[in-house]
RNA sequence: GCGGACGUGGCGAAACGGCAGACGCACCGGACUUAAAAUCCGGUUCCCGAAAGGGAGUGCGGGUUCGACUCCCGCCGUCCGCACCA
């Protein structure tokens, strides 16, 4: 018995697939587009079959839609820049676009390799100028129109690599690369101004209906609206600047009453800060003004007082890690000032200085209500400040109410708060509103946590931006017959830091307006950047300018985009955010770029660690004699969870070792069935060979019977006998089933329902009449539906079935209506809710008939001891419940 | 802390509110082999029983219903995301 060679056959289809040019999209006006995207790859290095999962699920639909009869869009590309890269050059004198390439080269040939129906004549890589050329004239774009600027900022710096670090590079407070304690520090940066699009990027989500639940809170939760109020205080007490402050009162005393009026009469532009709340209507429970170690107050405060910035300079270590965050205490530090309550003139509160304010929310002020905030609370016991109730809870008593180690949030009656007595939390936010707004105190507003996107990069494999800083003119746009601004080749990379900032002559250049010695801005676009517009890109691959209008406007929006949760907010939000300044820049006519989406689950693998704790690759460890693991030099190995794989714990499995012991198609399919595609999936050595072993039966299943097979094209027989008939309906069915579960990403149902096709044409009575003409149909309905999961098998399935073009030509089958229902169904039938026995009977059989068929039954009524049924309830074709 | 997902045999998993465990993995028994592999046939939720059959069973406790893995309420556990957001 001879095995599936699928060694030949699968290079034989994916040449013939080439030769045809079988998956090059054209635009077809008229007819119907289907644009199907994974997210496209960075090339790291080698495949293992974790990275295919979503491959392989994004070229079934593809494949499907396909056979459907669309016009299918199935491009794919390399997110080429990024840090990677770059630290391969450092690490092994290799420069980063040779490593960039070699990548790719490696990495298109596995993914040919795996057949997926690529149009590979619109491939692309970020990398190359005549992508990135594109970006920078958008970004000058963004610039005219505002949606691009600069400013100071407070970043992650790490002081051993000179660079700004990504948050997700800071971890425990440290560099991932050098280990050093990084530093917030104020830089000049680019920025997007992705927060002009806040209430819109809000808003839309709600008509991403093909998206998953889970993406849209997050991003939701991401952008963060929430209503609320600014309200000024007006400051009391001596200010800083000018003229310099003078001897600090005594602070324990300074958040009382009776401080006179002393600041009354400077209240003016400056002379004020800004808080914002969500609760305004706890106003009146005020007893502290905090502000952000960054506020612009605080920092000329500490000019002139050493205590204040030696707490700022504490603040700015502690302040990047996640858990030291979370450990922290509340701490603050008394300023010289108080401020004034904007609502009773007559109190003054006490102003600080606090480690837990940030300066990039709201105002980066807030006024503490202890007794309605937790955290304002925690802050008031450690540094005794009072502690105001003015909200009551239900059937609560006012001269009883007190607060103890639990601020009050929820709703109540306002009292001790004037013009808000008696009113309810949401109607007393509307009160003090108007009446904040009379005063010119303040106004309703809406903070946002989205902020704008920081987009430079120390780095210098990246985008150059086509910026240049003249002493003379300040920041001028490099021209546009400038660009594209190429990175140059020649860098070094034995020091850290940016290989641009030190390169000999690259950023010196004239000023394009001056003509007078100028520098070119040497960091680089964020690699996010790239990332936000390739799917545009892929319409129009080698167009000359970044997109053709006409080719985004026949495929864009994206059908169905495919990829990992992991970019649920940054990728997924940047691009929504892209499209549209690029709409506001006359770019195009579009809001949202994807119009569905799916996350698929990870691929996870049993870890291995040897007695000295190393991780082992899984074809280190052997299973000795006795069951036992052991290691290549015998020593045992004991295992670990089971997780995704990655190369650090080097629980991966290379796609190349696959697809050479089993071949591409077994491959693909063990990803497609055996979990469902938005869980993970465990890769296991025992789950391969199953499939295996069932690419191997069904070839033999149409390569043994092929020859005394009915010819294709032979009507179906009349009057098929029994057991030959039902299995024909049984093909009607699957058809029908798995159909309606590649529609809805049941992917490891489809495969079920086509392993049952399978068994039951296996099952049929052979010899009977009918039964090749039968087996004919059922073959080919199968080899039709595993297309789009096993392509290569799938051809050679139909050659050998005597066809003589591709079964991917092939149209998707369609069940007969007919055939796809049965004409006699089994009905359960239950006594007091309990199974007590089946009934065969026609489809549709009239109710009174089931019923008096369900009480016939023996063991029905045995449980009836000759009493009459206190209700029977019959539903039609599927079960009959007797209450006796 | 906030938000979300999930919890079903030894394992991956199925199940419009209607026969729980389809399909597969693993395992057990058998056939074919000198033998092994491959292949084929049969079995496989648990308990009682030789069998027929009976009982229990979808994390735990309640509820709705003729009927609940599915819907509602309250717990427990696991995983993921966000996290001093005023």
């Amino acid at each position: 018995m001879s095995r599936y060679n699928f060694r030949e056959t699968e290079a034989k289809w994916q040449r013939q697939w080439r030769e045809l040019g079988c998956f090059e999209a054209r635009e077809a006006p008229g007819r119907p587009k289907y644009y199907v995207l994974e997210m496209f790859p960075y090339p790291s290095g080698k495949l293992h079959v974790g990275h295919v999962r979503n491959y392989t699920m994004g070229d079934l639909v593809a494949r499907y839609r396909r056979a459907q009869g669309f016009n299918v869009l199935h491009p794919m590309g390399w997110d080429a820049f990024g840090l990677p890269a770059e630290n391969a050059a450092i690490a092994g004198n290799v420069h980063p676009a040779a490593w960039t390439s070699e990548n790719i080269r490696a990495m298109r040939s596995q993914l040919q390799r795996m057949g997926f129906a690529y149009d590979w004549s619109r491939e692309i890589a970020t990398c190359h100028p005549e992508y990135y050329r594109h970006e920078q004239k958008m970004f000058l774009d963004f610039l005219a129109a505002d949606l691009a600027y600069r400013k100071e900022s407070w970043v992650n710096w790490d002081p051993v690599e000179n660079t700004v670090l990504a948050n997700e590079q800071v971890i425990d407070g440290r560099g991932w690369r050098s280990g050093a304690i990084v530093e917030k520090r104020l830089l000049a940066q680019w920025f997007l101004r992705i927060t002009a699009f806040s209430d819109e990027l809000l808003d839309a989500l709600e008509t991403l209906d093909r998206w998953p639940e889970r993406v849209r809170l997050m991003q939701e939760r991401w952008i963060g609206r929430s209503e609320g109020a600014r309200v000024l205080f007006p400051i009391a007490g001596p200010l800083p600047n000018p003229p310099p402050p003078l001897p600090s009162p005594s602070p324990a005393s300074g958040g009382g009453k009776g401080g006179g009026n002393a600041g009354e009469g400077r209240v003016g532009a400056v002379e004020v800060v800004e808080v914002f709340t969500t609760r305004p209507d706890t106003l009146y429970g005020a007893s502290f003004i905090a502000l952000s170690p960054h506020h612009p107050l605080a920092q000329s405060l500490a000019a002139a007082d050493p205590k204040l910035a030696e707490f700022i300079a504490e603040c700015d270590r502690l302040g990047t890690s996640e858990a030291v965050i979370e450990a922290a205490e509340k701490r603050g530090c008394r300023t010289a000032l108080d401020a004034i309550h904007p609502l009773d003139p007559s109190r003054r509160v006490p102003i600080y200085v606090a480690n837990f304010v940030l300066m990039e929310y709201g105002t980066g002020a807030i006024f503490g209500c202890p007794a309605h905030d937790q955290r304002d609370l925690d802050f008031a016991r450690k540094y005794r400040l009072p502690v105001i109730p003015v909200v009551l809870p239900p059937g609560e008593d006012a001269a009883h109410f007190a607060i103890g180690d639990t601020a009050y949030v929820e709703d109540g009656t306002l009292f001790d708060s004037d013009f808000m007595n008696e009113l309810s939390v949401p109607a007393a936010k509307r009160a003090v509103g108007e009446r904040l707004e009379q005063l010119g105190s303040g106004a309703r507003t809406i903070a946002y946590r989205l902020r704008d996107w920081g987009v430079s990069r120390q780095r210098y494999w990246g985008c150059p931006i086509p910026v240049i800083h003249c002493p003379d003119c300040g920041i001028v746009p490099v021209p546009e017959a400038d660009l594209p601004v190429e990175l140059p080749q020649d860098v070094t990379f034995d020091r850290p830091g940016n290989p641009l900032d030190r390169h000999p002559t690259w950023k010196h250049v004239a000023c394009p307006c001056c003509n007078s010695p100028a520098q070119r801005e040497t960091d680089t676009f964020d690699t996010f950047f790239e990332s936000s517009w390739y799917f545009l890109r892929f319409c129009s691959a080698r167009a000359p300018v970044a997109f053709n209008r006409a080719a985004v406007k026949y495929w864009m929006p994206v059908d169905q985009y495919i990829g990992g949760v992991e970019h649920a907010v940054l990728h997924l939000l940047y691009s929504r955010f892209f499209t549209r300044a690029l709409k506001h820049c006359g770019y195009l006519d579009l809001d949202e770029p994807f119009a569905g989406l799916f996350t698929q689950g990870m691929v996870c693998h049993q870890t291995y660690q040897s007695e000295s704790g190393e991780w082992l690759f899984p074809e280190e460890v052997s299973t000795d004699d006795a069951g036992r693991l052991a290691d290549p030099t015998g020593r045992p190995v004991t295992t670990g969870r089971t997780e995704k794989m990655s190369k650090s714990k080097k629980n991966v499995v290379g796609l190349d070792d696959i697809v050479d012991t089993y071949g591409a198609d077994t491959a693909r399919l063990y990803l497609l069935s055996d979990s469902p595609p938005e869980r993970d999936l465990e890769w296991t050595e025992a789950g391969i060979e199953g499939i295996w072993r069932y690419v191997n039966r069904l070839w033999r299943m149409v390569s043994e019977p092929a020859a005394t097979l009915p010819p294709p094209g032979r009507p179906m027989p009349p009057d098929l006998p029994a057991g030959v008939g039902n299995v024909r309906r049984t093909i009607h069915k699957t058809v029908a089933a798995v159909t309606d579960d590649l529609d809805k990403f049941r992917f490891n149902r489809a495969v079920a329902r086509i392993r049952e096709l399978t068994n039951a044409l296996e099952d049929m009575p052979a010899g009977k009449p009918g039964a090749g003409a039968v087996l004919r149909e059922g073959l080919e309905a199968a080899t039709r539906l595993i297309g789009p999961m096993m392509p290569h098998l799938a051809e050679e399935m139909w050659q050998a079935l005597g066809h003589q073009g591709l079964v991917a030509d092939a149209p998707w089958p369609t069940p007969d209506p007919d055939l796809a229902r049965d004409e006699e169904v089994t009905i359960a039938v239950q006594v007091n809710g309990k199974l007590r026995g089946t009934i065969d009977l026609p489809r549709d059989a009239a109710a009174a008939a089931v019923e008096e068929a369900a009480l016939a039954l023996p063991q029905v009524v045995r449980f009836l001891d000759g009493r009459a049924p206190k209700k029977v309830v019959v539903v039609p074709n599927r079960i009959v419940s007797v209450v006796a």
